[in-house]
DNA sequence: CTGTTAGCGCTTTCAG
DNA sequence: CTGAAAGCGCTAACAG
């Protein structure tokens, strides 16, 4: 096999637990001692074995993210700017996809008993307590994206308030009859049974209600997960109405390009037969010229892995609710106006 | 800690090998013994700990995956590919994403240096072949997705064809100054020197050819990797020629959008004053009704990983090399008809 | 078929 | 400050 602590201990001629507290660099050696104990793994271009590393201090060196990988675009870019962190901090990036809500349960069930994970950054949902209670007592820090759960460390926007502003936004532009196409899971993200599509959609209520219009509850329409399929198919819902709404907000891009894509293949047009406004600003939205809320995905990912690293380096988080700005994007649709609109910057461009 | 094979073996009044054996169900037990264990590991809750087996094995069940991460929308395709295929199989997904050619090395060789990993994936590149020995020293299967390595799995296009179909395609609307723009890396992504890019620029010349229009060299352009702002600028110094090119083919989808933008920008539009072509046929391209060369980008990432696991499980791979069919797909553009296209169907449309 | 015995390579007490 | 020794929990020979 490979060098191992042996022969360099025994080229430093000193004792393995020397040479293993150079490597760890933590622990008072002698400078001498040092010296040559690094000489010696210079020489034999001496690696420490990670999984011998591992079994000993039960730990991998690595995080895990839980997503929902394949669906949303919002994810991804999460995933992107956790990434840029974690490398750098000399961290693995396992990444879990969850399908499903159900199958969210087994991955945290496996994470918890496959190998142990250093950290976990949830995105867009926040584990059971049970879970987290599995966590603390295995110490591994849990960390949450687009989710705002009490005593988490957590990264989040104001979901309701993005709500507000989209509603509020076609408001101002005059409509009245406005519906909401939310995303709709079987079960609620976190303890509290609420989830970021939820409170867009109460802030959503809030903005009718502040401007006097009455809610119509057959306008909200639920549809599974942010697909643009699903997204189409609720619009098509909407507009087969006899009384279709004038405008609509979708709790994500994703829903609202396909709510687009069925305006425009039934011959209408946005926002001049209906106004939409979509939420997140995917680079998608851009260029189907999308009316946003813009939340600030990459950096969403960063905080939370920037929180992470803090915590694994047994530093104080300052906030464990750090909250970001939403920004609303108003564009104009690309059936409004022939050509594709490069007005409004594309989200967070991609840095060199 | 936790309950540990000895406290199995106890319970079961066995040894911990005749544990062991169970467990990895692969020797021959007694089936009253392996009954027996097998009670006392479901009544003890009994779960091997990876990491001592990661040490005894030498290996950690779970594969990489390299690629320029943040870079490409073709790449995260793949990998949600991969990951479908791999979190099947019950194999962990470490990403690692390589923001530049020469982070490669380097993170080739902390992979090799680092935790072992049972394969990897390789995606849009080939390792050099001093690192392809050490894989196969390790004993670490590497397959690689949309590049065509000699002697290694490879899962790929055929980039010249698809460079052919568009120029092609562009020759057949009556063009004649067509420009190439190309994503240029600083050096090559294999022993080979030759890249998707670069593959599809010999189609381009080669459709340009056999149709018997002499290329002109000034009108291949080379921008760094595949974003919109590269696409943007290379579109920008070609239109700024005093004999700017009527069609443009790009390497990628995301730089023909950059050079749509431009395009747009200046006021023209497209296919009216330049036509385009794209590669790839990400989601936005449908959105950008942007004529492109479908690449099964997903599939490519399924047929990977799906031939690691065949390797890691010891089975023989029938073929080495997977070719996969490229589509032309065309759409017109949003600029020279007012409403979003969906004539086309996205590419492949994310499945429930 | 099955128990025993060595490791795997490192971390971490625990005496010096 | 440093060496020796005891694991970490499992796999894999090796004798029965």
């Amino acid at each position: 096999m490979a060098v191992t602590i042996y022969d360099v201990a025994k080229a430093a001629g000193v004792g393995i637990g020397t040479v293993s507290r150079v490597i760890n660099d933590s622990d008072r050696v002698s400078p001498e001692t040092r010296a040559r104990v690094l000489a010696a793994i210079e020489q034999l271009g001496y690696k420490p074995n990670p999984m011998a590393r591992n079994l000993s201090r039960q730990r991998v060196r690595s995080i895990g993210v839980l997503l929902s990988f394949l669906t949303s675009p919002f994810q991804v870019a999460v995933l992107q700017g956790i990434e840029q962190v974690i490398s750098k901090a000399g961290y693995e990036l396992v990444v879990y996809s969850i399908e499903s809500p159900e199958r969210r349960d087994l991955v945290l069930e496996n994470l918890l008993e496959g190998l142990r994970l250093d950290g976990v950054i949830a995105v867009s949902f926040a584990p059971e307590e049970h879970f987290l209670q599995r966590f603390r007592r295995y110490q591994i820090p849990v960390v949450v994206t687009d989710y705002h759960q009490e005593g988490l460390p957590s990264i989040f926007v104001d979901n309701v308030r993005g709500g507000r502003m989209a509603t509020q936004h076609l408001l101002e532009l005059g409509h009245r009859r406005i519906a909401y196409i939310q995303d709709h899971f079987q079960r609620p993200n976190g303890p509290q049974g609420n989830w970021p599509g939820q409170d867009r959609r109460l802030g959503y209520l809030q903005a009718l209600e502040a401007a006097g219009v009455e809610a119509e509850p057959s306008l909200i329409v639920e549809s599974q997960g942010h697909t643009r399929a699903r997204g189409a198919a609720a619009m098509a819902q909407l507009l087969e109405r006899p009384d279709p709404p004038t405008a609509v907000f979708a709790a994500s891009d994703m829903l609202a390009l396909g709510a687009m894509e069925q305006i425009h293949q039934r011959g209408l047009r946005v926002p001049g037969d209906v106004a939409l406004v979509g939420f997140d600003d995917i680079e998608l939205a851009a260029f189907a010229a999308l009316t946003t809320v813009r939340q600030p995905m990459r950096r969403m990912g960063r905080l939370a892995a920037q929180a992470l690293v803090q915590l694994l380096a047994k530093e104080p988080l300052e906030t464990l609710a750090q909250e970001l700005p939403l920004t609303l994007v108003v564009r104009e649709s690309c059936g409004a106006k022939a050509g594709l609109q490069s007005g409004v910057a594309p989200s967070e461009s991609t840095h060199p």
